[in-house]
DNA sequence: ACCTACCTGGCC
DNA sequence: GGCCAGGTAGGT
């Protein structure tokens, strides 16, 4: 999917166009995109509301409502979620197209249908048991080095695989989890009980600093990630690692390595990264 | 802490 | 035809 920089764009470029706009008209074709509630109940609470504003947390987005319910919406690994004038060509696998009261439309396009979409209030959704255990997100205020550090303890997984877990550090995909480990010259296989308190420093500044940059960029378009108008990132030129495998370091000029690592490809330096 | 399933599409 | 792909939940 797209990852924590993907999703701080398209919820960047979405939220001046959706704030305050009222939702006239909601069409789900598939219904199984919609994890809660029932599609009847969804229409008939969506219908009407003002968009007070929009946020994420980690790749979750939200887009909050007057009543204080709000859409949810995870991209998976091929969602967009564009806004665009209604005699835009609607894309097969769109999913879901809100008719918005300045006459544009949002709609939710997934090929792969791994996305989800929730509505209703966290806590509603909490207690229906479909709202995703999220860690801290690396970029929010309450990331600090202590609770990174705490997090990742002393396990016995590699810590790709941490960095990869979202109910214990909310954004990290393929890509920047890769990016991350490179930036701190650290070996994505490595267990984390291996991993010093100078090389989690290291790796915490990394994680920031990897996203940040990507943020920058608009985030990064491998293949199917467009941002809130369509268009895509420009980042997937500046990536050190991921889809780099035999290609020569930017530190070492070695070759540069592919391994399958917690059932994903994972590209690292041998030479520079220990 | 793994492993598989869930989908479509693109490439070899 | 087989393999791969930015993700996550659910089961072992």
């Amino acid at each position: 999917m797209p990852e924590l920089p993907e999703v701080e764009t398209v919820v960047t470029d979405l939220r001046p166009e959706l704030t305050g706009r009222r939702v006239r008209d909601a069409q789900l074709g598939l219904a199984k995109m919609l994890k809660h509630p029932d599609p009847v109940t969804f229409a008939a609470r969506i219908v009407g509301q003002r968009v007070a504003g929009m946020r994420r947390h980690g790749k979750l987005m939200a887009i909050d409502l007057e009543q204080g319910d709000g859409l949810y919406v995870h991209l998976g690994m091929t969602g967009r979620l564009t806004v665009c004038a209604p005699e835009e060509p609607v894309l097969k696998h769109t999913h879901l197209v809100l008719a918005l009261d300045d006459g544009r439309e949002l709609r939710y396009h997934d090929p792969r249908q791994f996305g989800r979409l929730l509505f209703g209030t966290e806590v509603e959704l909490r207690r229906a048991g479909v709202f995703p255990r999220l860690g801290p997100d690396p970029l929010g205020g309450d990331f600090t080095f202590g609770r990174f550090a705490g997090l990742l303890g002393r396990r016995h997984r590699p810590i790709k695989a941490a960095l990869l877990d979202q109910s214990l550090i909310a954004g990290l995909g393929n890509i920047y989890a890769d990016e991350s480990c490179f930036a701190a010259r650290i070996r994505p296989t490595r267990r984390i009980q291996r991993v010093s308190v100078a090389e989690r420093r290291a790796l915490y500044g990394a994680i920031q600093t990897v996203l940040q940059k990507s943020i920058r960029n608009r985030g990064s378009s491998v293949d199917d990630y467009r941002d809130g108008f369509g268009a895509p990132g420009n980042h997937q030129g500046y990536l050190l690692v991921y889809g780099r495998a035999g290609a020569p370091c930017v530190q070492c000029s070695g070759p540069l390595k592919k391994v399958r690592l917690a059932g994903r490809g994972t590209v690292y330096c041998p030479r520079c990264q220990r």
